[in-house]
DNA sequence: AATGTTAATGCAACTTGGTTGCAAAAGTAA
DNA sequence: TTACTTTTGCAACCAAGTTGCATTAACATT
């Protein structure tokens, strides 16, 4: 169920996601505490994930990141593209490169993650 | 700062790492609850990873899985590999297989984590 | 424009995985 | 056996995320 009414919520939130840098659901909510309660931040989030218009990954400390996808719908998400997580910096975004994946004997598989973590252009070093 | 004492909430806790297969920390808490507090569960894990012995993953539900490392030290861990995870039976295990990660412009890798989704050899359909 | 319906929101309270501080217990070297 | 230091258990805490419910806001219909 995503989302049916263009609310001043779904706007705020859309509004964070103008680059391609991916947003933690506690950044987003740090970021609309004047506007949004946590709550809603999280529904909204989820609603809009399930529209496709947004994918969420975890980091290496479990918490969540969002970015905008570029070509999921509701019925079929395509967000097997890698991430990119700067360890000194922190900043994370989606990586436009194909990783394959050998198969893997007796599994059927149906999703993968993947997180690659180092140093960003800016961090270098 | 690993282990350094050979405990028996050490000894109790090698003893589930039987086989390859991998165990969330909420599971070892369950299993081990007459014996140990989960505070020290969560410690001695944490220790064991120090020393090589186990290493961690998370999952896409952002709980933490424990698994014995094959060819880690101290100074060196070495858990490059994917992890599976059935979404079935919810089973997690490591992959002994290589994935090659593609040269990212601009950015210098220090590790990579890949978790693969899907169902298991006894889960198929 | 006013109204009725239903989705969306805010709030407070809760859940869950994990952490911290500290006194008591257990390893280890002598 | 003693002395020293690590490890443990406990209770209290923390942070991210969820839930229930009454209120508010979209929006289709009139």
């Amino acid at each position: 169920m995503g989302i049916i009414r263009k609310t001043q919520s779904v706007e705020f939130l859309l509004a964070e996601f103008q680059s391609t840098e991916a947003l933690s659901a506690i950044e987003l909510i740090g970021r609309l505490d004047s506007k949004l309660n946590k709550t809603t931040v999280y529904r909204v989030l989820d609603k809009l994930e399930d529209d496709g218009v947004l994918h969420s990954f975890l980091d290496n400390s479990g918490i969540r990141w969002y970015a905008k996808c570029k070509s999921c719908t509701k019925s079929k998400h395509f967000d097997g593209h890698p991430h990119f997580q700067c360890l000194s910096c922190g900043k994370v975004d989606c990586l436009n490169i194909n990783v394959y994946l050998p198969e893997i004997p007796n599994r059927q598989v149906t999703v993968s993650q993947i997180l690659i973590q180092g140093n960003c252009e800016f961090c270098a070093n």
